[in-house]
DNA sequence: CTGAAAGCGCTTACAG
DNA sequence: CTGAAAGCGCTTACAG
């Protein structure tokens, strides 16, 4: 069976068949308003018996504008990512955008690859979950840009995010509030600017408390193996924490579940606290105590904030810090 | 020489500067073979100077091909599905296309929109996550499309997946070569053609064994709270079983914590079996047995199937079944 | 190996 | 309210 590929209706074949011209076809469709009543319903007829759409290359060339955001993203499948993915799909759409997904697995090439899209008319701007941008502060003045989560240091590029530096200075006091004195901090990957500002955090709240001899920074990482891999490192050091405060849940549930089987118990033994309370956080044993940030949010205001950069109806770009919350569950315990 | 500062430089700009036509220009780079060395040169080093890239929109509308693959699916989200699509976003990398995704929220309206960007020239052809499609068959067969995990049932779809039923057969004969008898299935999703599946591979393996007076299917979903809340409603009815088969990791990663909320010990009390080996079933307490299944690879195969497809290189576009796996953990162990 | 020219399918000043 | 016509930026037969 050939899969013969019928030619689609054009925007001139609505016009013969409707016996008007193209540019009145143009109008009935963007802007009806603009066309009498019955020409336009003779024109909708026309549309819905030929199942006419608008070719979108043409449309693109015409107006230069794609009506579709670039994201870049280090990793699709980490579900940290991919949530915030869904609140820029929403926005998208609500706004007749689409998306284009750029997985840049972390690497600057691929990242100034996908960064094409913008120079070549494929996106009219991107959303940036990467950290990092590998092109001259100039260049980057002159794309529509806006970064989430993790903001790019030096770059002056709007960014959606949380308060990383309350966040973690909250979920160390929390510890603190629960008695405990050797807090050490499981940090994030090393050059995320993330990191940096929890480790901020972190410190000022062991200081404030008088704490600063018990403070430990080790580095640990965002993923599955980097907590566990943490965890096995610290059992070999002589430090004996009462808590730790980890970068992320996902650590954090990797340190827990290195702990237990080195026969640790936790929070008996150690009370934990995560960060970001992704979807697993209230089912692991035991239920994570974390800091909840709404992944969802962050991707719907910056998907705004970025469509109102590409039409100029935004003013002077500003920072959108989007709230934070310590959800408290059964990782971290009172000091016994 | 007029002075263009802000317009992107075109091909004409480049031809000028090079002194040749566009069409070579056009040539030196899609097709470098067909030119000079000597003009070939000329035209990168205006290329580079000028830091000139081809319009996509133009050259889309003039080749009518999009190199974008649609990617339909319920949520973007769910790591389930966010893993397939790395799988496809890398193979569409590969071969420079592109990737829209569509998040359909198991909507038929907004399926048939998304849909639409196959007729208007935006994408070329979809892969399909999504286990239904609201539109005619004869409209069906104009259109390029894929589907992977879930089959489109009745439809001539080429499908990338697992073989479900063998699968759902080889975790309920795993459950009785432990022991069990009283097995039951915690069934998926209503109307969806993996429920179907999974219920008959568990049914078959029951009857084999001689088990059919214990057979029950329960039914549940593939979310974690359609697993806490069949584990619930499990309670309150007479049935006592020794072990259960469910529809997905995360409804199992439910229900076990359900059970265990009511004071239940898993797996003492009860066997539990997944599906999928998501990440976190590993570190799960306790570790999930499951079926593990390549989502990754589902994803490459199938974006690779529908490139074919689009450029007519795949002859008759058959069925692709990925490989499955029985991962034994601590959540199912021999009856006491 | 190269160029002139047509044309992909739209939108939008411009004129009436 | 409507139409004729230009033009967005490419690629590709066609001719040399």
């Amino acid at each position: 069976m050939t899969s013969r590929t019928k030619k689609r209706p054009t925007i001139s074949d609505v016009a013969r068949l409707a016996n008007v011209s193209t540019a009145t076809v143009s109008r009935a469709l963007q802007n009806p308003e603009l066309v009498s009543q019955q020409t336009r319903k003779t024109v909708y007829d026309v549309v819905a018996q030929t199942g006419y759409r608008a070719n979108k290359a043409a449309k693109m060339l015409r107006q230069n504008r794609a009506n579709t955001l670039l994201v870049l993203l280090p990793d699709i499948a980490n579900p940290f990512f991919s949530e915030i993915l869904s609140g820029i799909e929403e926005v998208a759409t609500e706004h007749n955008n689409t998306i284009l997904i750029g997985n840049t697995n972390g690497e600057d090439t691929r990242t100034k690859d996908l960064l094409g899209n913008l120079r070549n008319g494929r996106a009219d701007g991107a959303l940036l979950l990467n950290g990092k941008l590998p092109i001259a502060t100039d260049e980057i003045t002159s794309l529509k840009l806006v970064s989430i989560s993790e903001a790019i240091s030096d770059a002056p590029i709007p960014h959606v995010g949380t308060d990383s530096v309350a966040a973690s200075r909250e979920a160390t006091q929390h510890l603190i509030d629960l008695g405990h004195r050797r807090v050490i901090h499981f940090s994030g990957q090393q050059g995320n600017i993330l990191t940096e500002q929890r480790i901020k955090g972190y410190q000022e709240a062991m200081q404030t408390a008088g704490l600063e001899a018990y403070s430990q920074v080790i580095p640990c990482g965002f993923t599955l193996k980097n907590g566990q891999a943490a965890a096995t490192r610290l059992l070999k050091t002589n430090i004996v924490p009462d808590a730790i405060v980890c970068a992320s849940d996902i650590a954090a549930m990797g340190a827990v579940s290195e702990f237990k089987s080195r026969g640790l118990d936790i929070p008996q033994d150690l009370s934990i606290v995560g960060f970001d309370d992704i979807d697993f956080s209230g089912i692991f044993s035991p239920p994570l105590t974390t800091i909840r940030q709404s992944r969802k949010e962050m991707g719907q205001q910056a998907a705004r904030m970025l469509l109102g950069h590409i039409n100029g109806t935004l003013g002077e770009p500003e920072n959108i810090t989007v709230e934070h919350r310590l959800i408290q569950r059964a990782s971290a315990i009172k000091k016994s």
